[in-house]
DNA sequence: TTTGCTTTTGAACAATTGTTCATTAACCAC
DNA sequence: GTGGTTAATGAACAATTGTTCAAAAGCAAA
């Protein structure tokens, strides 16, 4: 046999990247054959590699993709208030990434298995995320709206606390996003010391 | 040749337990061979099993043990007031973690590398110490300490917060664990709504 | 219908995997 | 020293790994 009926990469291009999302989320890069993949997607294994030139850029790739879009996505907060713009962020984050558990999950658990160059520039595109928050604490501060101290490690203590969230959130839980996001929202806002006056 | 001179069981335990928690940490449990952890200790493969039944039972003991000692070291804060029992639990979490970084990593990183049954003795341990940080807020809370709505979220959050300093964390760095202490109880003592009364 | 392009197969590759076990040497109490 | 116990070797195993590639078959425009 070879080429089969319907096959058109247009098709199965996506239908690879879709297989080791999956795959890697749910079993780890290292723990998922190419086999396993190829397997998922209906294929041969010899197959995979008219769409990926090996197993490290699709990785690769997936995270990429992932942090592309989360740039491209995140409230800018031109010209808000800090608060704001606080919470669009808190907003934000909880939302996009309560969306995309596996991108999530691959995108910080599979950092090791980056190749070093491609550590690098997943790394880069990560510490600019983390940057725009610090920014907006760093204004909030300014405008002696937030009581905190060092902003790069609250900018990473909100990161983390919001990102945890992935780890219990399914939705149709016992909880509604709307009702995770404000009560994050209370939890980020106090953390600063932008909590409600009354006491 | 056969038993080398010098070989002992008491020594060669605990550096293939010591060897094994290194490589995990490092490469992952999937991408580290018996090989690997037998050349790190200095001995063939077929040496390991003298250790560990198989590797899958060598990663469990690992995460047993870890989560054996957080649970028998974790403060038990009979009789304390609410505020001070979560403070000395954010001390204990992150005095504790900083120190033992391997540990950490490995015990939430390789969750799903565990077969069903062991995955479900070792969640239950970090079940069981989510819960004591849970009892502490619902305390909290009833004493009219904490302005919270759902404990059990709060509990994750501060967890997710306070194991996220490990990713950057690292002694002789740019802050002093002390000082990493006080600001991230600043920010949890803020974030449960119990901040300083001045604003 | 022919032609050229696209897409997949399936076999092959060298390397590596976890694990077993007969064999052998070092240790240690007598 | 002798003998039993302990601890390692090193070869062997079947299975699996990522990747390559010639061959073949479907597709689409002429």
């Amino acid at each position: 046999m070879a080429r089969t009926t319907g096959s058109h990469s247009d098709i199965t291009g996506p239908r690879v990247r879709a297989a080791a999302l999956k795959l890697f989320a749910q079993d780890g890069y290292a723990a998922v054959s190419m086999r396993a993949i190829a397997a998922e997607v209906g294929v041969q294994a010899g197959a995979l590699y008219n769409y990926t030139p090996d197993k490290q850029t699709l990785l690769f790739d997936l995270m990429q993709g992932h942090m592309d879009v989360l740039l491209a996505q995140m409230p800018q907060g031109d010209g808000q208030e800090p608060l704001e713009a606080l919470k669009a962020f808190v907003t934000f984050h909880l939302q996009y990434h309560a969306g995309r558990p596996d991108e999530v999950f691959i995108a910080y658990m599979e950092l090791r298995n980056l190749s070093d160059e491609n550590f690098a520039r997943i790394e880069a595109l990560r510490r600019s995320y983390e940057d725009r928050l610090e920014h907006i604490l760093q204004a909030g501060r300014a405008a002696g709206l937030f009581r905190i101290h060092d902003t790069k490690i609250v900018a990473l203590a909100i990161i983390a606390m919001l990102t945890g969230v992935n780890t219990w959130f399914r939705a149709g839980g016992r909880l509604s996003l709307d009702e995770v996001v404000a009560q994050y929202w209370d939890m980020v806002r106090n953390a600063v010391g932008a909590g409600e006056l009354p006491r």
